[in-house]
DNA sequence: AACTATTAATAACG
DNA sequence: TCGTTATTAATAGTT
């Protein structure tokens, strides 16, 4: 834009284009921060040169900048069903970054949650719980579910037994036997209550395993 | 920079700000655009106004963008102590924000295994568990072994009860009755292996409760 | 890095 | 918001 106008093309000659991208760069990030002050805007620039090399500049913090942007885009691909399998497409290709963020994320929910888990911990591990709601809990609901189900059906059987005792018949009568019980039965329907009272005692507590 | 040179400070004016703004914010774009043909950079420009409203560019997808920022950022903060302390602080400032994200992320990984989990599902659910590790599934697996041992006791007790039979003695003496002995017992140590070959059948289908 | 001729951006105003 | 214009700011090519 100066002793001759210049295509806005990519720049051919590497040194050129290195040189370019450095003055260029500097003043972007000097217009963002104007613009920024002039106008009470919040600016984040994310700048990778093409060798990689990362420049940034944000007037206020990157990570609540992004965080507000996610915001703003979630907001609108809610409803819209096309955006939605849209955007369940890139997040495919990008299942190793997702699931190292989700990592990244429950790492620091923990870090977080570590201080303030010792003593309140069970209002926040609900919130925790609806929130994870992820194929694990399914599982291990399954599991309890299933367990569950099981020790009704033994405190039947042990009243059973001991109803027939009393009565002097026997109590074994070609039934199920304890040890094959396990292995087929329906699932409760009904809400578990898992956190029960002696549970929220041992919370914040390191179990082992 | 024209009629007048300004300072380069808030605008006091709100119409002379907005104007700026708008003006401002178009030329701030084209030089992001222009950098990024000319140069060959992969650059991503996100702009709240002050009332809020989004505007943004990136000359790829935004989404790719934030997420090789983030693996670019974590790189550096990974072993610096100081740097660690000092972000979690700022991250203490944003939990509202942290969970929602993690709650997002939660739902994209649950889309995303939806559909891998029905089939292979378990080495995935595996994986999620050791990420997860937090509270909920620490409090499910307390609850499970509680039940387990409960499970034990009782199944030891039926068998009592049958082998007393047999020999003609009474199976109720004095223990613990069978209503009692979920309130008060210790914690198994060894490893639990809550995903058994029952529960693996059941991965993928719909738990209600 | 500096220089500088030239274009691009834009402050003020209509 | 749009157009005009005087002026400053940015920068392509050169050294």
């Amino acid at each position: 834009m100066v002793r001759q106008k210049i295509q806005i093309k990519k720049i051919d000659n590497l040194t050129a284009r290195q040189v370019t991208f450095s003055k260029r760069r500097r003043g972007l990030f000097k217009k963002a921060q104007e613009l920024s002050t002039l106008c009470d805007a919040d600016i984040g620039l994310i700048v990778f040169s093409a060798t990689g090399k990362l420049f940034e500049y944000s007037s206020s913090s990157m990570m609540q900048l992004i965080d507000k942007h996610k915001v703003h885009s979630d907001r609108d691909m809610d409803s819209p069903d096309q955006l939605q399998s849209f955007n369940l497409q890139s997040e495919k290709k990008n299942y190793g970054i997702l699931s190292r963020e989700f990592a990244e994320k429950n790492r620091e929910l923990r870090q977080l949650n570590g201080e303030e888990l010792q003593g309140l911990g069970l209002e926040e591990l609900m919130k925790l719980e609806k929130i994870v709601e992820g194929g694990i809990s399914r599982v291990m609901k399954i599991k309890e579910a299933q367990l569950q189900e099981e020790n009704s059906q033994l405190k039947k059987q042990s009243e059973q037994a001991r109803l027939n005792e009393v009565e002097g018949h026997n109590a074994i009568e070609g039934g199920h036997s304890a040890d094959s019980i396990t292995t087929n039965h329906s699932l409760v329907n009904g809400h578990l209550d898992y956190i029960d009272s002696v549970t929220s005692l041992k919370l914040g507590l390191p179990i082992p395993y």
